[in-house]
RNA sequence: GGCCCCUUCGUCUAGUGGUCAAGGACGUCAGGUUCUCAGCCUGAAGAUCGCGGGUUCGACUCCCGCAGGGGUCACCA
């Protein structure tokens, strides 16, 4: 066992959770558990514009649907409450204090055209904006309702990170910025380090956009006397189409859009561990347990996956296939179609068992199964359609029916008998397979797919097998 | 433009100097499984390892350069 490590899933709720956000949460809940630790969650709320209605809930509701258990945070609470970012100003504006005290902020009472002056100024001359280039000579001193910013002092950096490895970088890239807005609000890049720092986190997950501003955090950890956490980037999730990273105006589904598809949250959580990660064998299909066993920060890639929903597809099926009968009635609750209503949990089970194998999202159970609830208008175009019955001269086909009727009218309707006098049926009727069974399937299914022909009659039991039949044989 | 990162089949990836004229999975295609769809089984096509130099007896693997892609340079996270 690991030492335990602290982890947490911070994200601001400006809206709905996509794979993106929900792969980091993961990899830190994998990281927490597979050493003992512990994971929360804490809202990064500090743009109040941003600020999405519901979105707390939603990622709890998220969090909750994948198994992502927390032991702190938003919604669980804990020791180091509270975990809501904007009502821990208080301890912000305390490190924002030493701070100043220490000549290390500064007020910035620059309008927002200022500083774009100045940031043309540093395009014009094709450098990088560095705002430490541009310190006002006499900031007046800090009050409530100004801009706070960070005083640094340029340097260069190497440290290692968990999946990017070892990065060097020079003082160049080191620079002031804004650590309380004029709204009262720190910023993430200031607030996030004194909450991780109260809330004892010893590993941060986030994604590999932030890289980029980790000198600026060693410089800021080391103006407040704070020991960096053990830091982890990863790499994102691409579009399918590309090379760009996947986000919300790119289609990325809300995740608990993959609940209502009918996705399995273990499904899900294998797909997107296996998105940047695996771990140097041949195996593909994880279940939750071996993720934690065998999950290790070192093996994800550096380089963004593209999101390929076919393999997710095919990842879905294949747990469901490894559901039990009584787990997957379970998990298709809600997914039936209206006409099942009367059904009973019997006659569903019987027909998850038959239809277990083709489905590959839960979502849809309601047009496999459709006629297993109701009689389905006769539609001719599947027989028209049919490879088999399209050239059959009609009054063939109806002898066909009737002389299949009789035999099946004296059946026990168990799997067994109904093979035995299919097979029959077709010595008897001098008839290919292709031809009598499908005439059969269509006749008591009307739908162009179904289970195996002895399986589907003996769910649908003779009185609707042999209803359908005359109902085909009355159209034809 | 500066800085940082990335580059193996269409996609996700294995690969840490020789056993790789590159393995697996998804997808695609073909055949089989007495009808359909799916599943399962078998098979096929599919990467001269971004390019160019080195180092070495030997490089996908090490070094250098180049190109391409991405990220970042907010009072957003």
């Amino acid at each position: 066992m690991k030492q335990p490590v602290r982890t947490r899933f911070a994200p601001s709720p400006t809206g709905f959770m996509h794979v993106g956000g929900v792969r980091t949460a993961l990899f830190a809940w994998l990281v927490a558990r597979q050493s003992g630790g512990q994971f929360l969650l804490r809202i990064e709320d500090t743009d109040k514009a941003r600020e999405v209605e519901g979105s707390i809930q939603h990622i709890i509701d998220s969090l909750d649907w994948l198994g992502l258990n927390r032991d702190e945070g938003v919604g669980t609470g804990g020791p180091y409450a509270p975990y809501l970012q904007s009502e821990r100003r208080d301890r912000h504006m305390e490190w924002a204090q030493k701070l100043i005290e220490q000549d290390r902020a500064y007020a910035d009472t620059r309008s927002e055209e200022e500083l774009d002056v100045i940031r043309k100024d540093a395009a014009d001359k094709k450098k990088p904006f560095l705002a430490r280039d541009y310190r006002p000579e006499h900031p007046p001193k800090w009050e409530p309702g100004m801009p706070l910013r960070f005083k640094s002092k340029p340097t260069a950096y190497s440290w290692h990170d968990e999946v990017m490895g070892d990065i060097h970088t020079g003082p160049e890239v080191v620079d002031d910025f804004i650590i309380v807005k004029a709204d009262g609000y720190p910023t993430y890049n200031f607030a996030h380090i004194i909450d991780d720092v109260d809330m004892r986190i010893t590993h941060i997950m986030r994604g590999q956009e932030f890289v980029s501003s980790v000198p600026n955090y060693l410089n800021l950890y080391e103006a407040l006397g704070i020991t960096p956490p053990v830091m982890a980037h990863l790499p994102q999730i691409l579009r399918p189409d590309g090379t760009k990273k996947l986000g919300k105006r790119d289609g990325a589904k809300d995740i608990l859009d993959y609940a209502k598809d009918g996705y399995l949250p273990e499904a899900m959580l294998n797909f997107l561990a296996s998105l940047g990660w695996n771990d140097g064998t041949e195996q593909e299909i994880f279940s939750k347990d071996e993720l934690i066993q065998k999950f290790e920060l070192d093996r994800v890639q550096r380089s963004g996956a593209r999101f390929d929903e076919k393999r997710l597809e095919w990842m879905n099926g294949y747990h469901i296939r490894q559901l039990s009968i009584g787990e997957l009635y379970t998990r298709a609750e809600g997914f039936w179609p209206e006409e099942a209503k009367g059904a009973t949990s019997e006659y569903k089970e019987k027909i998850l068992s038959l239809i277990q194998e083709r489905l590959k999202y839960l979502a849809e159970i309601p047009s496999l199964t459709r006629f297993f609830f109701t009689d389905l208008p006769v539609d001719r175009s599947l027989i028209e359609n049919n490879k088999y019955l399209s050239s059959a001269d009609v009054v063939h086909l109806k002898t066909l029916l009737e002389t299949a009727r009789a035999e099946l009218a004296d059946s026990n309707f168990s799997v067994e008998d109904l093979t035995n006098r299919l097979n029959g049926l077709l010595g008897l009727t001098h008839t290919k397979p292709g031809v009598l069974f499908s005439l059969i399937r269509i006749a008591t299914t009307e739908a162009p797919a179904s289970p195996a022909l002895a399986d589907t009659l003996s769910v649908l039991g003779k009185d609707t097998s042999l209803r359908r039949i005359d109902l085909l044989l009355a159209a034809l």
